[in-house]
DNA sequence: GCATTTATTTGCGTATGCATTAAAAAATGC
DNA sequence: GCATTTTTTAATGCATACGCAAATAAATGC
């Protein structure tokens, strides 16, 4: 079995992430260096490399003497944050169109959607974002730009929470899977100009709906 | 007067930064940490504190018991690079139109467009990029995306080497000028479509300049 | 009472020392 | 000689201690 003993510093850094990811650590919330050791049950000073860390990725903010604060999204950052996955996602998208792909490489994409699609079926939630969370990285994947990949992961976890919380408060995403399947064609057929446009349409639609709930039931944080 | 007293960790930053820009920690070499705290006569935290946040910015890596490794950029790190500036800068170029600035909003943006020009009519390199710096960060502010903002920075940061290599090897780039007298005229009338569309061919254009360049001159590592 | 000064607390930035463990060197066996 | 094991070296990850400065509380003057 692979037992794995990383350092305290990477362990710092998960546990953080899912704390915030699940809201024990909730948004807005401040934490001091010296009550986060205690909570993780070690020294300031792994602790405060991961908090480093965690602030470069734009997960939590420090501010001496206040203590870190898990960063809060407003509306508006969230549409920032919305139109760099679009940029960013589409440019993928063209690129992995471009690449010439077979089937086989594409499977994952395609187990992707087939996973949405059951996720519907069933009115599974949680499966649904799973699945979603894996055609995106797949695609960002397949796209071949390291640096695209790490930005969007970033980018996807600061919006982690706000998704999951919306997601509850909306029809099923019926037509975000047939996007998929649109943009998983355009790919497959070789066709970047349309492959591009498709998740361009895609994400901007995933924004404007995001942003219309968070309006509709007055969140301006999360 | 001024004084400012930072920290040591800003400061190590800081100096890191410089001294990578400059050539002093050349790309590919490796220092220890202790070696770099000697260097910057403070101890080894602060020290470690900078360099695990250079390292997520890309500028260094992290190789346990080997030391730290000043990232060496290969053609095709630059071409991810590049490919990155052109999405997220045509984005803001797209997003500066539509917010329908006035002219004095635009004037720095003018300003660092005339610099340019009176840099090439000087044959001043160093004076034109510079200028040209202003001109991407400017449009970027302009662009309104303060995540957009500190990604194109660290970008902008990880190519400034190559960047500074190129230009001495190469014609004047008068091209260049052209393209962002395109760009600044677009905003000024308010055609998102069209300066998106004119920083996105300035930048592909950028990209196939220096990546041709760096095989040229069998330019490997940078 | 209110404003200003002084005292006190306390969180953070930094230095330092040590245990761990990967890498290098030396020693051993064949 | 060469491969393998053992020993040595040394860089890092981490715990700990401490001084400084910011924030808070207390005290003083008016």
């Amino acid at each position: 079995m692979p037992e794995k003993s990383l350092s305290n510093s990477q362990r710092a850094i998960q546990e953080l992430r899912s704390r915030i990811f699940s809201g024990e650590l909730a948004a807005g919330s401040d934490h001091l260096e010296s009550e986060l050791a205690q909570l993780l049950e070690m020294s300031r000073t792994p602790v405060r490399e991961a908090v480093l860390t965690l602030e470069s990725q734009g997960l939590l903010e420090l501010r001496p003497r206040k203590g870190v604060r898990i960063s809060p999204l407003s509306p508006d950052d969230m549409a920032e944050i919305y139109d760099v996955l679009t940029e960013l996602e589409s440019h993928a998208a063209e690129r992995a169109a471009e690449a010439g792909y077979s089937k086989e490489d594409l499977s994952d994409l395609a187990r992707a959607i087939e996973d949405m699609d059951r996720a519907i079926a069933d009115s599974d939630l949680d499966a649904w974002a799973d699945a979603d969370d894996r055609f995106h990285a797949e695609l960002v994947r397949l796209g071949g730009n390291s640096r695209i990949q790490t930005i969007v992961g970033m980018m996807s976890d600061q919006v982690r929470r706000a998704r999951m919380t919306t997601l509850f408060m909306r029809p099923l995403p019926t037509k975000s899977n047939e996007d998929h399947r649109l943009v998983y064609q355009a790919i497959r057929d070789g066709d970047a100009a349309t492959a591009r446009e498709c998740h361009r349409n895609h994400r901007r639609y995933a924004k404007s709906i995001l942003v219309e709930l968070l309006s509709k039931h007055r969140l301006r944080f999360l």
